[in-house]
Parts: C-alpha cells; sequence; structure tokens
DNA sequence: CTGAAAGCGCTAACAC
DNA sequence: GTGTTAGCGCTTTCAG
C-alpha cells in the first residue's frame, strides 16, 4: 500500500504516459497540450483534454518543476500576526496572485528573532520559489546581503534594506496616507498635531512618523514630542492618559485605528471630549471604525491596490529577467472623514 | 544565461553533488547527514556539513518531492477576507506548521464561488501537499465527493460534509463558548437572549445559531426570532435598529464583535443603554473589544489552541497513516466579561 | 505539427 | 557505515 511503478494492475494516480496512451498520441504531446502550447491540432487537444479529463489526471508539479527549474509559484514573508494591517495585505496578495496562475507559499516571522526574515527568505528559496514578496518587515538589525538571493523580490512597506540580485524596489504609500491625515487635522485649524506612533522597529511605523513631521514641517507647525505605543489599543489607552493630562493637545494623529481606539477611550475617561476638546484621526479604516464611538475619521489603506501593483511589478520581473523593472505607481489615498475631527476648541 | 548543466566553468548554484565531492563522500552519503539518518560517523556528518555551508547548498525540494512522493508541506484552504476570525486562524496554523518542519502553501477560496473549496483542493492536491487543513469553509452547495482526495484532510470550523479517504475530522468548539455567553446572560437574570446571527451559509454561523437555541432550551427559556448579520459592523447597526424598536429586548447574543459593535452604536442612537436597558454579547474578543464604548463582553476564540490541535491530529493521521486517528478535543471556554452586561432593567 | 531520447537533483533499495 | 544503481514524472533539446 506503499509506492508503486504505475507498472502492473496497480491503481496509482495516473501520469501524462497514462493519458498519452488513453489519447494515442507522445506523452510529449500531452505535455504540450496541457502547457497551452501552439502548434498542436485542434483534433488533437481535444482528445488530449478529453483522455485527461476521463482518466481524472492532475500533473505532478514536483517533476514540472524540477524538470523546468521553475515552480510558478511565489513566497511571502509576512509577520506571524492577525493586526489587520499586515493579515489584509496578505489577503490582497493571494487575491493578486490567484489569477496569475502562480501558487502561494507562506511563511512567517516572528517579532524578536533576528534571523527572522533572513531565515524566511531561506526557506522558501529552498522551497523553490519563482519570485518573493516580503511583506511589512520589521528591523531586526540584520541584512539579506549574505544571502545569495536569485530570484526578483518585491519589499512591502519598508525602504528597500534588501541587497539582492534581482532588487525589485518597494512600495507602499504611507507618506501620502500620512500627510493626508496630518494635513487634515491642519486643515481644520489645529496649530499643530500629536503623533502616537507604532513600535520603531517596524518600518511602517517610522515611515509614518517621517511623513507626519513632513506635514507639520511644512506647514511650518511645531513638532510636539511622540508618544509611543506598540499598535494595540491597550497602548492607545496608555498613551492617552498622558495625553489628557496636557491641556495643550488638541490633535492626535495614531499610528492605526486599535491605538485610536484606545486613545478616545482614555481621553473620554479623562473627560476630554472627541472630538470637541481633542480631534483624533487614525490609519487603516479597520470594519468597526465607522461604528465606534465617536465614528472614527481615519485613512483607509489600499491594501488591494497596494498588492496587486506590487505583484505585476514582480511578476514581470519574473517573465522578463533582464527587462527594464516597471515603475512604482502610488497607490490612491483615501482619508474617510468621520466624527472623531473638528475645529479646535476656543480659548 | 539561462538553464545550465553544473558540467563546465559555469557557476550554477551548488548541487549535492558538489557537496559530495568537496567532502570527500558519495553523494548518497550527503543525503543521509542532510536527512538526519543514521549510521553516519561524526567525522563524516561534520565533513559534508561543513562543505554545504562552506557552498551555500541548498536543498532542491522538487527533486525532493519528486524522488520521495513526498513533499512535507500542507496546503490550506481559508477565505480570502481578513475578517479577525478566519484570518486568526490562518496564523494559528502557520504557527503550528512552522515548527514542524513543514511548508505552508495557501489557497483562498472566493464567496460565491460554488467550485471554491473543491476547486482549492484540487489546486492544492496538484501542487502536491501531504496534508490539507480546510479552514472555515462556506456552505457552497457543492461536496467534495466527486474529488480523490488521498491525503488528510482536516477541516475546522465544520461539521465534517466532506467525504474523503483520509477524512481527519473537524474541529472548533463554537458550541461550548456559545452556550457560555448565552448562559451568562441568563444567569444574569434575563428572560431570553437574542440572537444576531452571522450569514447562515457559513458554518460558523449555524454551528452559533445551534448552539444558542440549545442554551436556550436547556434554561427553559423561550426562543426569540433571530436576526441575521452578515459579520459586518454595518450589518450590526442594521438589526439594532431593528431590535432597538422592540422594547422586549433586553439581552442580545451577537455572532462576533464587529457586529455587536455596530449593533450597540445602534442601541445608543435610538436611547436604549447598554447595558442599562440592553445587555450585548460578542463573539472573538478582537483587539479593540475592550476598548470601545462600554467595554464588550464577549467570548474569546482559542485560535492558536484549535490550530494547534487539530494540526497535531493531522500530523498524526499524516506520519501514521495506518493508525487510528487521534481523538478530538475540546478547545478551552474563556468568558471575558467587561461592561456590556448587566441584569435587566426593573420593570 | 509530432515524437524520441536525455536528463533535472534527489531518494530508495540493495549491495559492499 | 558507505557506495551503486535505478528511477520519480515531467520538460527540454533535436529530429522528423
Amino acid at each position: 500500500m506503499t509506492r508503486q511503478t504505475g507498472r502492473g494492475a496497480a491503481s496509482s494516480t495516473p501520469r501524462s504516459v497514462d493519458v498519452a496512451r488513453l489519447a494515442g498520441v507522445s506523452q510529449k504531446t500531452v505535455s504540450r497540450v496541457l502547457n497551452g502550447e501552439r502548434y498542436v491540432s485542434e483534433d488533437v487537444r481535444r482528445r488530449v483534454l478529453q483522455a485527461a479529463e476521463d482518466l481524472g489526471y492532475r500533473m505532478n508539479n514536483a517533476a514540472r518543476a524540477l524538470a523546468s527549474g521553475r515552480t510558478r509559484s511565489i513566497g511571502v514573508v509576512t509577520l506571524g500576526t492577525a493586526l489587520y494591517g499586515p493579515a489584509s495585505l496578505l489577503m490582497g496578495i493571494e487575491r493578486a496572485v490567484r489569477d496569475t496562475g502562480y501558487a502561494l507559499r507562506v511563511v512567517n516571522t516572528v517579532e524578536g528573532d533576528p534571523a527572522g526574515v533572513a531565515g524566511a527568505v531561506g526557506s522558501l528559496l529552498e522551497q523553490g520559489v519563482d519570485g518573493i514578496v516580503v511583506s511589512e518587515p520589521i528591523d531586526e538589525g540584520t541584512s539579506m546581503a549574505e544571502l545569495s538571493v536569485d530570484v526578483p523580490v518585491l519589499v512591502i512597506g519598508a525602504p528597500s534594506p534588501f541587497a539582492t540580485a534581482h532588487p525589485v524596489t518597494s512600495g507602499g504609500g504611507a507618506d501620502l496616507l500620512t500627510r493626508a491625515a496630518t494635513q487634515h487635522l491642519l486643515d481644520l485649524g489645529h496649530l499643530t498635531v500629536h503623533h502616537l506612533s507604532g513600535p520603531p522597529r517596524w518600518f511602517a511605523a517610522r515611515d509614518r512618523l517621517a511623513a507626519w513631521r513632513a506635514a507639520l514641517a511644512a506647514h511650518g507647525a511645531s513638532e510636539p514630542p511622540v508618544v509611543e505605543g506598540d499598535w494595540s489599543a491597550a497602548s492607545g489607552y496608555a498613551a492617552g492618559r498622558r495625553l489628557a493630562a496636557d491641556p495643550s493637545v488638541t490633535a492626535v494623529f495614531a499610528a492605526n485605528d486599535d491605538m485610536a481606539i484606545g486613545l478616545i477611550r482614555a481621553l473620554a475617561e479623562a473627560g476630554r471630549r472627541v472630538p470637541d476638546d481633542v480631534s483624533v484621526v487614525g490609519f487603516d479604516d479597520i470594519p468597526v471604525a465607522a461604528y465606534v464611538t465617536p465614528p472614527l475619521t481615519t485613512v483607509r489603506q489600499p491594501f488591494d491596490a497596494v498588492a496587486q501593483e506590487g505583484l505585476k511589478r514582480l511578476l514581470h520581473a519574473i517573465e522578463n529577467p533582464d527587462a527594464d523593472p516597471l515603475p512604482p505607481s502610488d497607490p490612491p489615498v483615501d482619508l474617510v472623514v468621520r466624527s472623531s475631527t473638528a475645529p479646535p476648541p476656543h480659548r
């Protein structure tokens, strides 16, 4: 009941030879038909397809990969977290990959593991992938420089910390979103905007921090000290207690919605009304954002657009190894104004 | 610059033969060492490992799979959604798989695609997986009966709608959680508990509905009509508007936290205070649950425990094909009581 | 348009 | 303990 050579009466799963025999053609012709190659007569094509169907034939991808050197699969390195951002991006990547005929292999990294991304990439390379997308990595202080990565790599959400043979560029566009959020607050008349940041080891947190700074500077606003969170609502709550004690804060940009929600709760408990006394903008537009109290003003991350755009570039690099990489394009900015923002209170 | 046989001066990536040559042993010995087989002298083992390291050797898994008939990877069929439940379960599965030496292949299904799960399973089979986990499927009216699945399948969150050669059982344990939630409300003194359900095509929604019914029946409480949602906060809000108009509702069990949050907002807007007038229990314990207004009483889903438990059983079935399947065990119940529940108002 | 031969890089039996 | 010999099921030349 173990391994059986197709030989004999054994009824193991059918091989392409079996299909060939049934269709009365050579094995190579089956291969041609199944790969959609040209120069196959309609008649033969139909017969082969019919035979394959009848047998319930399913191609062995290991053999295909071994012979062709390509696996038709792309690997994803992502964070082992259900945080809305990373999880949504992963789904977006899956969706973007699905219709391309590539399969997806997923490896998660663990926060705090210094070998994280490099190890994950290594394991993907070993499994055999034609391309890799690294989604929202964390800076663990290690580069992939010493890893010999010989496939294109797309890095989403990080500047470009990876040195690879086939660099593909990065993407994300958080700065536009952050600027929109900060600008919104400034336009409302706030003198400045405080920032509740994510953990600085996350590139995403750094990006938003930098973009917030830039927006403030462009407006000539002074830059208040940053309050640091860890993406969780609990950390937002803790930050909120501190911020509530400072009467000069009238506007806060939180680096994600969860923290914004925790922040708002702390503010409310401290008797500072949102948005009457303090305005708060979040980041992500999580599903419940419109239904919390007060409904949260936030910027929606265009996960699907980012994933699709990035994947298009990655596939281009895979399939046209010698061509120039496709230029990145900016994802759409979608500021969703709800009820957590308002002009500053009168003095 | 394309495909090169190791022959000649070409510097393609190293093969196990190259390692063998460098270590001065046969290729088979390299294979032995790398697979951790016994009966290899310490000296040889060290030399091989060193040579592999020096060359930056990485095993070709396609070849390994082709020769051995095993891919050492397990496939996951999941919903293409960032909903907290399915996404968390996926992460749990990845985490559970990671330390087992298996790789993960992920295929999403799309809601509304009748060929969904069967198609996804087929594509995984084609890629070659040693086992499959189907996570929280939706009933699309199609069974996998006609698919010849010759690997163990673990179904999480569905009764057991799949007929496979190696059925592995299902898991989830939603009924215990739901009963705890319903019971909590009943214990508080509510005469009955309304239910805001998920879409009935989801097995998870049906499970919770059935468990709620059972809990009510066990308590001798009357069963009010079910209000149906679609997991979204928006649908919870819509349901809330209807429920708010009925003064007899004093307690609601929502099938997930998002809907509970939308529900609470609608109730609040209608002037019905939570928990003073109406108590609400959610399901999942999403990250912001503790920070919305009021902090949400909910049951925490033990995603990691469910994933680990299920995977242990799946791997057992993979590695001991002739042994009896491991019996399922119930995951822990964790009712998190916060401020959205209270005794019913006095009449 | 179609077929025959020769591997892809590894593991499985068996010998030594 | 270690090496030899055959393939795994495809794709790739290169002939027809």
